[in-house]
DNA sequence: TTTGTTGTACCGTTCGTTCGGTATAACAAT
DNA sequence: ATTGTTATACCGAACGAACGGTACAACAAA
């Protein structure tokens, strides 16, 4: 077996317990290898093994939202599309986000916020852009997309909290209307290219 | 010593490292207690320490923001404290939210639902009553009451992630007006009470 | 003298990690 | 066809360290 073939539960693992919470056992138990196979694909241990699932998320994040975000289409579908996405990438709020799962730890997130400030920030500026193109100024365009960010991970979390996943879809439906609000009604129909 | 001095210790420390990143020897290193005394205090072990710094924010809660919330002033009034308290809470997003550090890990989680879905719900009910107050529909209402709950957790996220508290203390300033738009507007100035 | 509090030493368990080694298959040299 | 070499994938057993937790004697305050 390849070790691409354990990423996604070493994903599952990290984002439901934590960089802390996860144990070798449980990588054993969870991907059916040894614990020395496991040092055989990530020779330097648990570090690596969170560090493949963190950048396996970019990955998607790169090829999933990033290129929706790209595509030539009008912002409110390319938002809609993204939300579709997002929704379906973290479960319809059920699963949580690796991202703030690291973030919150300060142990973990000293080995990997550069990878986890990337991803944010890159986000943030793929939306912005869509919305500058759109016509809306620089800085309320980052501005949006650093609440879209917001709105996101923070219903994530109130969703799990409250045990209720209706917050997180509600916001993922509002999501793509409150980003368009106020643009250049001109352009709305217009295609864009990077 | 009471078992209260060290409360904010306890606090501090799951915050920063989570349940699970959280050790004893930390503990009795940060409270300058040994173990014998921890568990004179916290005869349940770690789970009661995490256990006390939980109801420690909860108690905050209540007499801080449910406080300010149920005060005789106008409802932009008191979000505007509410905000401000909020933000020395929170120590302007330098400090992260013990409820979202909990709810990330699964395992801890279960040990903590009850008392994390009460401080979340117990929050948005206060804010959406001051908006019913205020004239505006139970439904909406509890919505931004929601929104205002999602709005503080990503920020916090977002700023982490990003290693900026720009965006926090941003939300935090807009927060308030953000809540009260479009509420009729002649009940902006008149008092209410519970 | 009782009661509350603490330091020291220790318990069994589990942690992340490493060692030595096996199984299989591919390829080259004989 | 046989043999040797190399590479990949895997695993059982064990390592020292640290884990959460306990037993108990000693000290202090009342």
């Amino acid at each position: 077996m390849s070790k691409q073939t354990h990423v996604p539960t070493l994903l599952k693992l990290f984002r439901q317990f934590g960089y802390e919470g996860v144990t070798l056992s449980k990588i054993s138990q969870e991907t059916g290898l040894g614990k020395a196979s496991l040092y055989h694909h990530f020779p330097r241990g648990k570090a690596e093994m969170a560090e493949t699932a963190l950048t396996h998320v970019n990955y998607l994040l790169e090829t999933s939202i990033l290129e929706i975000l790209d595509r030539p289409e009008p912002p409110l579908a390319k938002f809609k599309s993204m939300c579709e996405e997002v929704s379906r990438l973290f479960n319809d709020g059920k699963n949580s986000c690796l991202w703030a799962v690291l973030v919150m730890e300060q142990s973990s997130d000293d080995l990997f916020h550069t990878q986890i400030q990337w991803a944010f920030s890159t986000w943030i500026e793929a939306i912005a852009k869509v919305l500058v193109t759109a016509g809306l100024d620089n800085k309320f365009a980052k501005e949006r997309g650093e609440d879209a960010m917001i709105s996101i991970q923070g219903a994530l979390i109130l969703s799990h909290g409250l045990r209720d996943f209706a917050p997180f879809q509600r916001v993922i439906e509002q999501l793509p209307e409150q980003l368009c609000r106020d643009i250049p009604v001109l352009l709305h129909h217009k295609s864009q290219r990077s």
